[in-house]
DNA sequence: AAAGTTATTGAACGTTTGTTCATTTTCAGC
DNA sequence: GCTGAAAATGAACAAACGTTCAATAACTTT
């Protein structure tokens, strides 16, 4: 249900979805909503929390893929760019969206979405490390570094797909970003 | 006024700036914007125009700063970013944010955003081959390919920076990104 | 200066917004 | 099966939304 929610919060964002147009999508009436959720913006806060564990836990699944570190990562990047590609929607990361769309007039949605993407960011560096432990990147790399530079290349990837979906020349950069990481 | 428009749209994004907010912000009543615009989206639409038209000639002054292309093209992404940083709102590309956030609901105002962006691309591919000629790159790049390239990087870079503010990696990314063109 | 044309005004319209709350329904525990 | 707490309902609210238009003001032309 708070499923139901963060997809169609993730695909109108937070002002052009209505709290009718919730009371819809996700079947509930407006008592019980705020009930469990006090405002709108309690609620966008679950479906920020409900999209970011969704995240973590498909890296997870990526790792549990394979024994190394750095192919868990493409993997990881691979698929999410792959299913952006695929669906019809072809929504950038809901996090990115979020702190591009709100200001300080929902400062708290949009210090929790920072907050929620640098925790991302240290996931990232995670693997990273695994991966400095396997042997697979120099032990001299800026492991901090190159999770900022996986961070950037993703989000400006999605972003170009959103604007071209049809352009394929994404998969050729990500193969070309890993060459990088060596 | 055009201009003052486009800021509190860039700012705001489409769906959380109102009528109200615009007619406070240019200082016009309702019909004499309706008179020249004939809606919101009539407006708005006028403010992708100027915001993109004003990058456009920002990035004639950098070529005029130089005659070297490659340097002009490192001057426009610097000077971007470094505006960014330095501005309070922190703001993403408006062209970005607006792809971003609009839907199928308003599908002239997303397509006319991506039409830009394509447009902007197109200006960088155009500085490329200048590049080119003048033997600052291979001649055997894909001009093209390498326009992608940059205008995924600077939408990184954007969102990165209106994450991670203080954050000034930012600038070293830059150097790199650089250092891969020729 | 009068007449005609264009631009500006701001009150008002019907919707839609986020939110509330008295009422009804659901479902334990006895 | 009755009772009391918990959850769900949906009509209703004030405020804000995008937009319209008769009335007024400001310029042009003669």
């Amino acid at each position: 249900m708070i499923q139901k929610a963060t997809n169609l919060f993730w695909e109108k964002g937070f002002h052009a979805t209505s709290m009718r147009n919730l009371q819809d999508h996700i079947d509930m009436r407006p008592g019980s909503i705020y009930a469990a959720f006090g405002s709108k913006e309690g609620l966008f806060k679950e479906a920020l929390k409900c999209y970011t564990d969704a995240n973590i836990r498909h890296m997870q699944k990526c790792q549990e893929q394979t024994s190394s570190p750095l192919e868990a990562l493409k993997l990881f990047i691979r698929s999410i760019v792959k299913r952006q590609q695929d669906n019809a929607h072809s929504e950038v990361c809901m996090l990115v969206k979020t702190v591009s769309e709100l200001t300080e007039d929902n400062a708290e949605l949009l210090a929790e979405s920072k907050r929620l993407l640098n925790m991302m960011e240290d996931g990232l560096e995670a693997v990273l490390i695994r991966a400095q432990d396997a042997g697979e990147i120099s032990s001299s790399s800026d492991t901090r570094r190159l999770a900022q530079f996986l961070q950037i290349q993703l989000i400006g990837f999605r972003a170009y797909i959103r604007i071209n979906k049809d352009n394929q020349c994404i998969d050729q950069f990500i193969e070309d970003t890993f060459l990088r990481l060596h």
